[in-house]
RNA sequence: CGGGAAGUAGUUCAGUUUGGUAGAGCGCUCGCUUUGGGAGCGAGAGGUCGCAGGUUCAAAUCCUGUCUUCCCGACCA
């Protein structure tokens, strides 16, 4: 049956909700799509259900594709599993936790604990209901999926759908022995997430990404890229792209230093800045051939590290002077060099942390001014655990600290003079840098992550012990995957990309219907054509949504018509006199008049290549 | 959690500076007219001005507190 405008739950609206910022959630939410309910969580209309079930239905069949298997978990589950991997804590207050009634409630009525939560993704329950089922290498590989509701207690829900407290997630998982199976099963995903987005219509990149909370080795990033995203990834002109927080810094050749000059200390009194320093330098000790400036001078920046077990140690990273330094990147890599057992907190290091250590004379800091007499490092006279860019290579030559009030060495030369504990990749990532695979300079953009695909390894099998018989008989861990898809947020990221001032413009294949039909008139024949035409489309397949308002001026259709943006507008009206009616299409806004008998296959082969 | 803005009708907003009858557009209801680009006329319904205190003869308006929402940042598969 076709979708009665004189009928559906719908209320368009004329004005732009004032609490939406972005086109997506100001469209949608006009369109009549979707209601914000609380902040970010979102009831769905008639038309966004439409939608969603479009978008679910080329989500699962890509899936089944490459032979996953759909099943569903509840919302709701128990925190044990969640505390056996350690994410109970891991994800902080960015889970909702609940507490059922068998939990005593405080004087004030308060529960004393939490024992339920809602979850944010599902590893520990499809892990463990592997668990109870299989026990053969036989059974495996194994690809299970979900489309499910996921809540996450965002400090800051944003942009309607793109950023909401509850969403739904398709999110599959790999099961398998061996190293290859889970390689091949995190390909096929890859590409199955590939034709997903291009069936969509959405122009999305896989980008290299850094693991994060979900633990794992390798992953790659799916985003959307568009100006208002909240993630930034680098990509080369030779293809290569890269979450920020993944790129690698192509170490330089070491240089030999056989040639270079002995360091030299020099005053340098009132430079506890690298702009008063690099001042400082070409004022009284110029060199020859070019000015000096903040990339000679080496930056050493003293950190808070918070450890898993709440310690809290003070490292000292070295880095050219022109380069900021990125505390996530630091957060991502530098627990592996303190030997922390899990996650890690970095913070700018505060006036307590420089008191503790009075070897660090502020703005003066430096490594030391020679290999027997080291002041950073764990063999230095200050004992803290001393990390270097990538571009700090043996041989290179720096203006630094001499850790004393006023005084600068110059020519102090990596290698020579001066060594590390590790090397960091620590600086934020710019315009202009060079990709690690050398196709060319990188250049930055923004864009929103429609999906991750992860490595998982060994991490949630061995925490909740899922292992199965192999072919020796012998007991052995299962290796995983976890592979996530935004479903609400890939149809918003669908509106942000399809859309003019008018409304929306859906891709054929995601439309809540293949064709908006509209009567406009004055007449009962009109209506008697349209809806006969509504029929005959319904009934070659097509899905209509048919505006039979009576009483609705011609204007309020055309516009409602293009607000909700199915991709084909056919308007049964003044020409049907002359037994025509007009066919449009709502992206570029071209009309043409068709004889009513030849609109249903007109219609019928424009739909088909919209597909 | 820091910074900013805002809470008045279903919705988008004015009114607050300078205290004095609660307003407009859109939407909604009824009647008549109108039907190819958000129609016209007439008649209506609809608000504890976020909440709580205070000042005042009188508070949407001034003061104090509080809650909420949105934006920027921090944070975030």
């Amino acid at each position: 049956m076709p979708i009665r405008l004189s009928q559906l739950f719908l209320r368009t609206l004329r004005d732009n909700p004032a609490d939406a910022e972005v086109a997506s959630h100001q469209l949608l939410v006009r369109a009549g799509y979707i209601r914000r309910s609380a902040p970010g969580i979102y009831s769905w209309l008639p038309l966004g259900l439409k939608v969603l079930a479009k978008v679910e239905q080329i989500v699962r069949e890509e899936m089944e594709a490459i032979g996953a298997q759909e099943v569903h978990f509840p919302a709701l589950l128990p925190k044990e599993p969640y505390e056996a991997t350690g994410r109970w804590e891991d994800y902080g207050d960015n889970i909702f936790r609940v507490a059922d009634r068998r939990i005593p409630k405080d004087a004030a009525g308060k529960p004393e604990e939490f024992n339920y939560l809602l979850a944010p993704t599902h590893e520990e329950a499809f892990t463990l209901l592997v668990k109870d089922l299989y026990t053969s290498y036989k059974d495996l590989p194994l690809s299970i999926y979900q489309i499910q509701t996921k809540y996450r207690d965002e400090a800051r829900p944003r942009a309607g759908l793109l950023r909401g407290r509850e969403f739904i997630m398709k999110d599959s998982y790999s099961f398998c022995l061996s190293e290859e199976d889970q390689q091949a099963a995190y390909g096929a995903h890859r590409e199955a997430y590939i034709r997903i987005f291009e069936r969509m219509g959405l122009p999305v990149v896989p980008v290299n990404a850094v693991s994060g909370a979900m633990g794992g080795s390798a992953s790659e990033e799916f985003l959307f890229p568009c100006a208002i995203g909240e993630d930034t990834f680098v990509e080369s002109d030779g293809g290569y792209r890269a979450n920020v927080e993944a790129v690698t810094t192509p170490a330089p050749e070491p240089i030999d230093f056989s040639g270079l000059p002995a360091a030299a200390v020099h005053p340098t009194p009132g430079t506890d800045t690298i702009e008063t320093l690099v001042d400082a330098a070409n004022q009284n000790h110029p060199r020859e051939d070019r000015p000096w400036n903040a990339a000679d001078t080496l930056k050493n920046v003293v950190v808070a590290v918070v450890m898993p077990d709440g310690e809290r140690r003070v490292a000292v990273i070295g880095v050219p002077g022109d380069r900021d330094v990125d505390l996530k990147r630091v957060e991502a890599s530098i627990g592996d060099h303190l030997g922390a057992a899990g996650e890690v907190a970095v913070e700018a290091a505060v006036e307590a942390d420089l008191r503790k250590n009075p070897g660090l004379v502020r703005g003066y800091i430096g490594p030391g001014l020679s290999l027997e007499a080291p002041v950073l490092g764990e063999e230095g006279t200050t004992g803290l655990t001393y990390l270097v860019d990538p571009r700090v290579v043996s041989g290179s030559s720096w203006i630094t600290g001499a850790n004393e009030h006023d005084k600068h060495v110059f020519g102090l030369v990596a290698g020579r003079d001066f060594g590390w504990d590790g090397v960091i990749e620590a600086v934020a990532v710019r315009d202009g840098d060079p990709s690690p695979d050398g196709s060319g300079p990188l250049h930055t953009r923004r864009g929103i992550e429609l999906g991750h695909i992860f490595h998982l390894g060994k991490k949630y099998a061995e925490a909740l012990d899922l292992k199965v018989l192999d072919e020796n008989g012998k007991l052995s861990t299962v290796t995983m995957g976890s592979y996530g898809l935004g479903v609400t947020r890939v149809l918003a990221a669908i509106a942000e990309d399809n859309n003019d001032d008018r409304g929306l413009i859906w891709p054929g294949t995601v439309a809540p219907a293949d064709v908006h039909l509209v009567a406009t008139g004055k007449g009962e024949e009109i209506y008697e054509a349209a809806g006969t035409l509504a029929a005959d489309l319904e009934a070659q397949g097509l899905t209509v949504i048919y505006d039979d308002r009576p009483k609705v001026s011609p204007g309020v259709k055309f516009g409602d018509a293009e607000l909700v943006g199915v991709p084909t507008i056919v308007v049964v009206g003044r020409g049907l006199k002359d037994g025509k009616v007009e066919v449009k299409d709502r992206r570029s806004g071209e009309a043409q008049e068709v004889a009513l008998d030849a609109a249903v296959s007109t219609v019928v082969e424009r739909a088909a290549s919209l597909k």
